[in-house]
DNA sequence: ACTTTCTTGTCGAGCTTTTGTCAAGAAAAA
DNA sequence: TTTTTCTTGACAAAAGCTCGACAAGAAAGT
């Protein structure tokens, strides 16, 4: 195990959104993390540390308090993260009408079987349904994203095959770029470019988070997946948009990403907030430290960023 | 016995989609749940409370009230549950009135100017006219094929960046996914496959393929880009379809793709015709021939093409 | 038909607990 | 020098608790 504990408050503030007085909080009355210190007191935190605020971060915004979690080990809280409290499902088929359409486990099951079944049509009206009976913010948490996550795992086990994830791919992606062009345009509200780096040609990451900005007012610019630094800042620069989001989704140790992001670090303008999010972002912490970007884990989080940019209330 | 208790009112509020003052009202006057409380008085609650507040939530908005169901046991009000079916499903269109702009180049016109002027929104609103005005071939004729030509020229000449090509493609990708999944289902009509294969990752020439064969009665299922062939025609076979559509824009002396294509002669089935079109088909046509595919030059002929191989004329 | 009663979701007042924020003064780093 | 970080103590907003009230709608009685 390498044990590097390399990052000072700043950074840590700056990479999960939280202020440097929250996580001194935490760490005093909950004692949440125990950064080690540096021979002249100064803390340093370690990526799990980071990893623990981050968790207890989304935590909180799903209603824990966080006196009451702070104490519990990460794989506890990663537990409670994971634990989607069980609509009664019996296995009776009389059961299964009863809120077919309106129950997000219900709706997510029923798309699963869909793509295992390649029935498109299925699957998108299945989307279609979700789409018109439920809240966005809970279409998203609890049907496009583990429908995403549930995909790939199965790909990755070999369960389905590469055309198979084709298909959920295209199928959401048009989905999504829906739910984005759906809202109305307002002239006043602030813009945000999404779109992921170049190499990052998954785009599903950025597609949720292009429609969970738009949902949230903001005037969104869609780039699609694989675009080089240079272009995303000048197309931000000429846009004038107040806010970049990546996402990231293939793991680690690609060399090329790194030195891509990289030069965020020398082009960016110092006003222009950067936020990555994805499965990958993790991989990169260095690098983002270096950049000054925030590191997104969940949806939620997304969306509490989002309005401390709007407000002008970023660090 | 673990730590059962764990979730705060706040959480299962979001959880459940109740108010806390519902919560606690159900709480004190009929019973409903009976959380823990910590040393300060605050309730927690366990999962199987959560479970019990929304199975009453579902029971009473189908039209139980809380009084009489509150103080059942668990399995009772599952019993309840499986009860009585329900199906509303009203469905309404909306009727835009006409528009003046009906003239293809004119409206294409519009397109390049909003283009020019990285008018997102202002170019999905032409293109959203042009669909409602068009019919679908003239649409793609004179409207999408131009335009996506013309944005390609200019990116070659140097006069727009990367990111106008992105943000154009990403608003025709989308626009273009539309077209095709609007269009009804019919059970009887004949699949097609639409992709592009292994390192083509443009995919608009997939897109107007898909669209077009849609609009010619296909039942599309399309990909989306960048496919290994043994996936192509797997999924042909599993869809049971009676062709399939490929797109090729990258230029020429591309051996990789060579390759990719060559395999489609060990593997494709006899009965399954095989179209190749895009710019990029050109430079394939030895390669084509030898695997039997059929190459198209143009909408048109692609049209001709899926008439033909829909009423076995084909070969 | 018209009251009267019951049911039930919602809200506010007053109080306590939790939690984010800040200031001040000192020390370390840049 | 200027910025960052540290600790401590304090403050105030946010959120939880109880109790009580109110109003719209359903049910029941006249």
């Amino acid at each position: 195990m390498k044990n590097e504990n390399k990052y000072p408050i700043k950074a840590v503030a700056q990479l999960t959104g939280l202020s440097v007085h929250v996580i001194r909080a935490w760490e005093k009355r909950y004692n949440a993390v125990s950064p080690l210190r540096t021979d002249t007191n100064r803390r340093l935190y370690s990526d799990s540390d980071i990893e623990k605020l981050q968790v207890l971060l989304t935590l909180t915004s799903k209603g824990h308090n966080i006196g009451g979690i702070a104490n519990l080990s990460i794989s506890e809280l990663k537990e409670l993260l994971a634990e989607q409290p069980e609509q009664p499902k019996p296995s009776f088929q009389i059961n299964r009408d009863v809120n077919k359409f309106s129950d997000p486990d219900t709706i997510f099951t029923s798309c699963l079987k869909s793509v295992y079944d390649l029935n498109i049509k299925e699957l998108e009206s299945h989307l279609y349904q979700a789409s018109v009976n439920l809240s966005q913010p809970v279409l998203l948490d609890r049907v496009i994203v583990p429908l995403i996550t549930e995909v790939g795992d199965m790909w990755k086990e070999g369960e389905i095959r590469v055309y198979h994830e084709h298909m959920v791919t295209a199928s959401l992606r048009s989905f999504l770029a829906n739910l984005v062009d759906s809202s109305k345009t307002n002239e006043v509200a602030p813009k945000i470019l999404v779109t992921t780096p170049q190499g990052q040609l998954h785009e599903l990451g950025a597609l949720i988070a292009a429609a969970t900005a738009s949902s949230e007012g903001w005037n969104v610019t869609y780039l699609g997946p694989n675009l080089p630094a240079e272009e995303i800042v000048g197309a931000a620069k000429q846009l004038n948009c107040k806010a970049i989001a990546l996402s990231i989704v293939f793991p680690m140790d690609d060399w090329i990403l790194r030195k891509e992001l990289l030069k965020f670090k020398q082009i960016l303008p110092k006003d222009i907030p950067l936020l990555i999010g994805g499965k990958g972002a993790r991989g990169y912490l260095d690098v983002l430290e270096d950049v000054g970007a925030r590191v997104i884990l969940d949806i939620s989080n997304l969306r509490k960023s989002l309005s401390s940019i709007r407000e002008n209330k970023y660090n």
